[in-house]
DNA sequence: ACGGTTTTTGACCAATTGAGCGTTTATTTT
DNA sequence: AAAATAAACGCTCAATTGGTCAAAAACCGT
């Protein structure tokens, strides 16, 4: 990785999200953190941003959306990590769709300057995607307001037109005998459709979801990989599984 | 390998990717570093590419770009009064086609609380209207980067399915014989088809557009209302047509 | 084979990086 | 509010990597 390179993405990390926390970039860099630290200083140097602890933020950004700045902060670390292993399974020239989700989002960075295609039922991913210019197809339908994702019939018989490389799906509740679920039957069935048309498909989920149940079911445990973030955190009835990858950043 | 062929190779992979990493380069052109090296030097001296450490990277890219930012900070007033005009053609039960833009984007907080539902091709515009929880459908399709706006045939199909109450439509330029007109002709064709499955539909454009021509026709200036900001700054063969609106607030 | 160019090689210097460590700042606990 | 704990900071240093330069070798069309 290229110390430009690393610069501009920092630059549009912050112009994106308002401010970065260091320990999110080492992560998406894959750098120390003093490399880090001295490229903030020097881009704070620059005026291009301004250093503060813990990271750093937009130069003349008055005000911070705290709605989504708080969402992202939760379990930021473990997304991360999860979103890089994920990451290292895109190819060049792949085909890949994207669940909505602020997990998979922390993938978009990651994808930058690979020549992929990717096909989202995420808005917000989809905006990303664009800012970080990645080639992206968006399904099209109705927008469910709380996710920002597109659900319904339309999305689905859209998803059947296309063949993916893989798809990386997120999930709220991973269990041993009920696989992966998720709250809303709709979106359940777009990510199962999703998964349908992947040759690879792989469940992101952190440690945090593990063991509990949601109502709809979007695939048994054995159909995919499932990338989470510590083994130590999980029941050992999962660990033992061997569609199972544990992201050590 | 001839020296010209080399470079060439260099500048189309910069072109593509943004960044080249010297090592990468010594394998995909069969050369040394020094001669990587010296290409590089060359090129860079020639001002086709910016040298960093490792590699070389692109001459103009996200740094110094304006970006979507300033845009937006352009005319934000204007933009305002006409977003506020073009909201009171709204009814209740209505379904309208919002158009991808920083204009029409105004209008969403304005549609809060309204009983409408609102199809749009803007990725941002989207999210807005998700956000502010009106319900939203959004087109299918490849996203164009610069915009975020979605474009292409799959659109324009979705969007024969639909008839809209009204369609409102940002326009770059607005010319007494060529009409309403944008530089991108797909974009062109698909707020064509929007206006052509509406009702009644409005074209938001500031004072600045006035009297300027774009490469492709959205519309003749007969066919749709206009609504624009000050007619003061605008010359009259504008002003004294019948279908412009405008707005004071 | 010859003159000019391109490429390789090796030597030396500069830049970058990641880890360690004492200090400062933030957060939690008492 | 004060103390204890945990993060984050800035600094130095060794190691790796990239950069420059010049001489030698290989290449090319004539």
């Amino acid at each position: 990785m290229l110390t430009e390179e690393r610069k501009q993405r920092i630059l549009t990390d912050i112009e994106h999200n308002g401010t970065v926390h260091i320990r999110d970039l080492t992560v998406q860099l894959a750098a120390s953190e003093s490399t880090i630290r001295r490229d903030l200083g020097e881009l704070a140097k620059e005026g291009l941003l301004r250093r503060v602890h813990g990271g750093a933020q937009k130069i003349s950004s008055l005000r911070d959306e705290p709605g989504v700045q708080e969402k992202a902060t939760a379990h930021t670390t473990a997304k991360a990590s999860i979103a890089r292993c994920a990451a290292e399974m895109v190819q060049n020239g792949d085909l890949i769709f994207l669940d909505a989700g602020t997990t998979t989002a922390q993938m978009v960075p990651l994808l930058q300057g690979k020549d992929v295609t990717v096909v989202t039922t995420g808005v917000d991913n989809a905006s990303l995607l664009a800012d970080y210019g990645v080639k992206t197809i968006m399904l099209g339908g109705t927008i469910k307001p709380l996710t920002k994702a597109i659900i319904g019939a339309a999305a689905t018989q859209q998803l059947a037109q296309y063949r993916f490389n893989s798809a990386f799906i997120g999930a709220n509740s991973v269990h041993i005998d009920y696989g992966c679920t998720t709250p809303d039957p709709e979106e359940a069935a777009t990510k199962r459709v999703a998964i349908g048309q992947s040759a690879a498909s792989f469940i992101l989920a952190d440690a945090s979801k593990f063991g509990n149940v949601s109502f709809a079911q979007i695939a048994p445990l054995a159909s995919t990989t499932i990338i989470t973030d510590d083994f130590a955190a999980i029941d050992s009835e999962f660990t033992k599984l061997d569609n199972i990858k544990e992201a050590t950043f």
